[in-house]
DNA sequence: CGCGTAGTTGACGAGAGTCAACTATAGTGG
DNA sequence: CCACTATAGTTGACTCTCGTCAACTACGCG
């Protein structure tokens, strides 16, 4: 209500070529988790082997289906990757921030993408195909190991996910991930926090199995709470605090 | 019904110590999909790492939150890895067969064991420790590589059953269990396939996140129908092809 | 300033969880 | 080999969360 004579509170997507120059695609290569460990020299060498591409916010990267041939890396923006299911159903699996990577090859064990890639808002990503990631993956033999270490964290949440959506109800889903998305994309302010990214009712339905009907309703309580503020797009969090106490003792 | 006479047609889990003979050691090992490339002599040397355990049926291997100190493989037998809730509620994660691994290091990722196996059966189960595996590990590349694809095909599984969980009604989630489960465990009788493994209506609750009463009231409507048979702690599957017509044509 | 889309709200019903009582099974010991 | 008992499985009744359909409101971009 407060905010009915503004805009959108979040940042622009104004990309320009910049966000894709060598510069910082170093530097975004170099928080890729399966990079850490490596020197300049051998990430220069690395950078050599990817292509950057510009992602217009909505367009997907590639589809759930398609042969894998690919391995991403989010410069700039954000991506989302959504399993579409026959039932009309959207799931929300992951979404991406800059440095995390996505897609798949046959060596990481993915015959076909597992799902639709989308930019949640304008982006740049580098892509990587499966014969120089080969290479890279002999020349630096640590880049496994991290992969292994990058996968297993993943199954571990999608393990913690499935114990979710089997024992909490959805008011609960709805908390944890609104406390996940501010540690993740959230932008301390003086009011609160303010995710970052574009982030819809159903985004937000689409991460917690529900319907955007029941995430609206669930989010008009925690804001006549006082417990989040929100518009068309856009969540923050005005109150952390009481925001995670109702989340655990909840039961 | 038919078998209100019989005892269960499970084969009786006689363990004696052969189980764990070398022969069966070494022959389990290599069926290990990340030991798949190697030579017999470095098996051979691998082997020589790993320790056997005896484990009663229904008896923990170890317990979800302990440090993570040693990765298992299933010899002989069944073990199944379950997520004990703070809601008291359980949730079966996977069921492995010989051959299969499981436990975590922190090699691989895991600081804690995130769920608590338990033998299915009286099983036998190899152990290595973090040093000796890191050892492996180097001294074998082929294996890391392996690692990875084993765990991204967990990792599609489990965001498989996420899907499955906000998408599907419990009858479906029950019917495609049961299809897989024929698959990994089970054995062709005349008269339709046995799952060789004992498989309680909890169990398959636990799987299907639901409860053991209403996965009670779907099996009785599937033997009325003549697809499966079942008694106290066994399924078998009597007619795999309606029951798949069923589990497809649902929507 | 107006239109398209995101978000809201209400009404209704179906799926599935829970509680509780009951029955059947299969291993145990007489 | 049969009775005994603990435990697995079944069934009914009730409740409640949440999904669905539908109409409505209001942002915010152009």
């Amino acid at each position: 209500m407060k905010y009915s004579r503004r805009t959108t509170p979040l940042k622009q997507t104004e990309i320009q070529g910049h966000h894709c120059s060598v510069d910082v695609r170093l530097e975004k290569l170099s928080k890729v988790a399966f990079f850490r460990e490596l020197q300049q020299e051998q990430l220069d060498k690395i950078n050599e082997h990817f292509r950057a591409a510009h992602i217009q916010k909505g367009e997907p990267v590639y589809h759930q289906g398609e042969e894998a041939k690919q391995l991403f890396v989010v410069v700039h923006g954000a991506v989302k990757l959504i399993h579409h299911t026959t039932e009309g159903k959207d799931i929300l699996m992951d979404l991406l921030k800059p440095g995390e990577y996505f897609g798949g090859l046959p060596v990481l064990g993915d015959e076909n993408y597992a799902e639709t890639a989308y930019a949640q808002m304008t982006s740049c990503v580098l892509s990587i195909g499966a014969v120089d990631f080969e290479q890279v993956l002999h020349a630096n033999p640590s880049v496994a190991v991290n992969l292994i270490e990058i996968t297993t964290r993943r199954l571990k949440q999608a393990r913690h996910r499935i114990h979710q959506f089997t024992t909490w109800p959805v008011e609960k889903r709805i908390t944890s991930v609104l406390l996940m998305m501010g540690e993740k994309f959230g932008e301390d302010r003086k009011d609160g926090i303010l995710i970052q990214v574009p982030f819809s009712r159903k985004d937000l339905a689409d991460m917690t199995g529900t319907s955007s009907e029941t995430a609206s309703r669930i989010m008009r309580t925690f804001q006549d709470e006082g417990l989040i503020r929100s518009g068309r797009g856009w969540v923050a969090i005005s109150d952390a605090e009481k925001l995670k106490q109702r989340y655990i003792s909840d039961g």
